[in-house]
Formats: C-alpha cells, sequence, structure tokens
DNA sequence: GTCTATACGATGATAGAC
DNA sequence: GTCTATCATCGTATAGAC
C-alpha cells in the first residue's frame, strides 16, 4: 500500500508520481504553510496532474498526515533502537528514567535539529482529538501505537511504585512540554527576549530530560507519601 | 438585544453586530470546528450580512482570533487578581514557586472545566508562530504582555540562584505541559486506556503544580552543582 | 492500476451603492 | 455601518484515456 522510499517495480514508473507529490508538498508546505498551500501549487511544483493528488490521497488532509508521517517514521523507528540498546544492556541495572526520556527525546530533537519541520505534528495532533472526524484515530495508533505500548512499559519500570494511571499523567505531562518546544520554539525566544536559543539542540535535550525526569518523580514521591 | 458586556451607545445598536457575529462564531466553531464552519454559516446563524464580517474583522482568522481572545481575557484577568494577592501577602515570606504556579494554572482550569473552549488557543498560538504572517505578532503581547511580564517577575524571585535564561526555559516547559493538557486532553486518556479522567480540574491542577514545580526546580539544583 | 481533462459547488474576500 | 453583487480560488468528484 503505501509505497517506501527504495520500491521499485520492473514495469518502470509506478509510484513516482506519488513520490513526486510527496516531495513538491513538503516543500511547499515548509515554505508557506498548509492553509496557504494549494493542490494546484503542489502538482504544478511536481509536474503532475491535479487529480493525481486525489487518486493517491484521497484529501488534502490526508496528504498533511502523509507528508508528516514520512518524515515521523525515521524518529520512531530510531526511538525504538534506543529503546532497544538500553534493554539489552540487562545484566547490572534496569534502564533509569533519565536514560528512557533521552531514548525518547533525543531522536526528535536531532531531527529538528537536522532541518526536519515538526513543529505542525502536534498541532495536528491536539487537532485531531478536539475536532470531529474519526479518520485518523485508527492511522494514529498505527504510527505510534509500538513507541507507546514499548515506552509505557518502559517508563512504568523506571518509575516503581506508580500505578499506570499516574504514569499515563506523567507521560503526558512530558509529552507536553516535548510537543509545545517543537510546536512554539519561537515562543521561548520570546520569553526570554532573545537570550535563549531554541536551536541549542543539545542543551534543550539536556534541559528537556532534567525537568521530565524531575517532574515524573515528584509525583512518585507525593504517591508514596500519601500513600504511606 | 444580545448586548453582551455593560456596552451602550446613546444613539442605540452601534457595536450590536459585532456581538453577534462573536456569539454565533463562538457557538459554531464549538460545534463543528473552525475550517468545517463557513462565514456564511455563521452570518446566517447571526442574522446579519456576510460582508459584516469583513467589515469588522479583517479575515476570517482575525474573527476566530477575536472569539479566543474574548475568552481568555477573564482567565488572564484572574490569574492577576490571584498573584496581586499573593504579593500583597508580603509580610511573612514570598510566594513559593507552587502558589505561583498556582496562580498561574488554576484560572485557565477551572475555565476548562467550566466548559470553555480553549484547546484551540495553544495550536493557534504555535501556528502563528510557525508559519508566516505578521499580524499577529503585535497582539500577542497585547493579550500576554502583563501576565508574561508579572508572572517572569514573579517565577524569577520564586527561583533564587536561577538565571534569567534558565528561567525562561523552565517556564516555557510548564506553559508546554500546560498547553499539551488543554490542546489534547483525549490523547491522555489513549495513553491510560481510559483509565485516567481529563475532566477532574482539580486532580489535573494538583498534578500540574507538582510535575511543574518539580521540574522547574530540578534545573536549579542542577545549576548550583555545575556552578559550583 | 495509473493518470488526465474537465467540471461543480462552496468558500473568503472585495467594490461600490445606499 | 450595512447591504447587494461579484470575483478568483479553493478542495473535490467523475468520466474516460493509457
Amino acid at each position: 500500500m503505501i509505497v517506501s522510499s527504495d520500491q521499485m517495480t520492473s514495469a518502470g514508473g509506478a509510484g513516482v508520481t506519488k513520490d513526486r507529490i510527496l516531495d513538491a508538498a513538503e516543500r511547499l508546505f515548509a515554505e508557506h504553510g498548509f492553509q496557504a498551500t494549494s493542490l494546484r501549487h503542489i502538482t504544478a511544483d511536481a509536474g503532475v496532474n491535479l487529480a493525481a493528488v486525489n487518486y493517491h490521497f484521497q484529501s488534502k488532509e490526508s496528504l498533511i498526515l502523509a507528508v508528516l508521517i514520512r518524515k515521523l517514521e525515521p524518529v520512531n523507528r530510531r526511538r525504538l533502537e534506543l529503546l532497544d540498546e538500553l534493554e539489552a544492556r540487562q545484566g547490572d541495572s534496569a534502564a533509569s528514567l533519565e536514560e528512557v526520556l533521552r531514548a525518547f527525546l533525543q531522536p526528535v530533537l536531532e531531527a529538528k535539529a537536522a532541518g526536519v519541520e515538526l513543529a505542525a505534528f502536534p498541532r495536528l495532533l491536539g487537532r485531531i482529538y478536539t475536532e470531529p472526524g474519526a479518520w485518523i484515530e485508527k492511522l494514529i495508533p498505527r504510527v505510534f501505537g509500538e513507541v507507546m505500548g514499548r515506552f509505557k512499559a518502559a517508563f512504568a519500570a523506571a518509575l516503581p511504585g506508580a500505578e499506570p494511571v499516574e504514569v499515563a499523567w506523567r507521560i503526558h505531562f512530558a509529552i507536553g512540554s516535548m510537543a509545545h518546544f517543537l510546536a512554539a520554539g519561537k515562543l521561548l525566544e520570546l520569553i526570554s527576549m532573545g537570550a535563549a536559543d531554541e536551536s541549542d539542540a543539545a542543551g534543550a535535550l539536556e534541559r528537556l530530560v532534567v525537568f521530565t525526569a524531575s517532574g515524573m518523580r515528584a509525583m512518585v514521591w507525593r504517591n508514596k507519601e500519601t500513600a504511606g
């Protein structure tokens, strides 16, 4: 179904149009935004017919999703690789909360530093879960299902004593800090009046890990107190 | 007729059309979303002419912003009131980080609990600071300027020893947790597989305060260590 | 299965009369 | 301030050629 990068048919040319649309859309979306980029701009730029975009993708919104998911898939693959390494290192001790957070955060911050435009994804996700329309609720699990399942278990293991519900709250807050940094990094420079540098990937990763790790752990302590 | 605030002119009727548009837009946006709500729906529902929306507001996007800002203004006013109370309580000790966070978070979570649709605002803000278009960069300071300035100072005072730049990073992360909770609360229920209740305002406030306070403080400690 | 030509209804926005 | 009339452009659908 989804024609990936290295796929090729013997006949010749199959799947090229789809990729040309994705490439042109990605470039124009990054340059002018989603709403300002019309399907006619995209198809003209790609050298294909307007109707092709509705043949390969069903709608403009699906095309946007396809563009974003194509950029996000290697990020999620890298996340799972790093988690694999952590869990394979079994022997001495289980992975720490900071290590799990780093495996989760580092790939996406590296992608951002490499120029991958991911700012729109948190916004899209938010809109999907607010505005009606069930077309996405089967797509998100396909993209994030494995990552979410694996990391939920890893976070729970790194937070012994926390109930599963509380682990979910903490993951949600941590994702929020990450997503907001990706989606509204410019706000940081506004708050700091230009002093903070959102393009400092290493500094952002370090600060994010420290912030989220402490926040997630704090609620464990509180629970132990109130439960004790 | 539906004169909302205490505004009134002696002649009669001035400003009514504008308010009718705002009321209808707010209702329809909440019901069908922004994109699915056309200006024709709004003006028909409000009983005014289509062109009136382009006279009072310049564009659909400006109308969306106006609707959101109208709902956000009492929230920001309440934030400043609570901060006033904290600072007036001078005498024994300065406000704690948790108290400042509570003054910042409680009004917006209460508004959400009261049914105010604020989920779109973080997304709009994010889009504004990503996609080109300078039309907003004078509007945001007008809405958030006072709140941002006052709370920046309060957070800095509650985090002694932290450089201003680092305070900005922490505020940004904390806003991220809050914004993500507002914009994508449904995700929490997905992560927790239905166990977590995003409509539990008191629980959300408590968890947010503990999470963000700990995260913001953790980086102070780290700074003190490395600074030695 | 892949791509093209063409058309449709609806949209946001504007100009100019009252 | 408010209206009517009108515009270019948009996303989408279809019928049919390779």
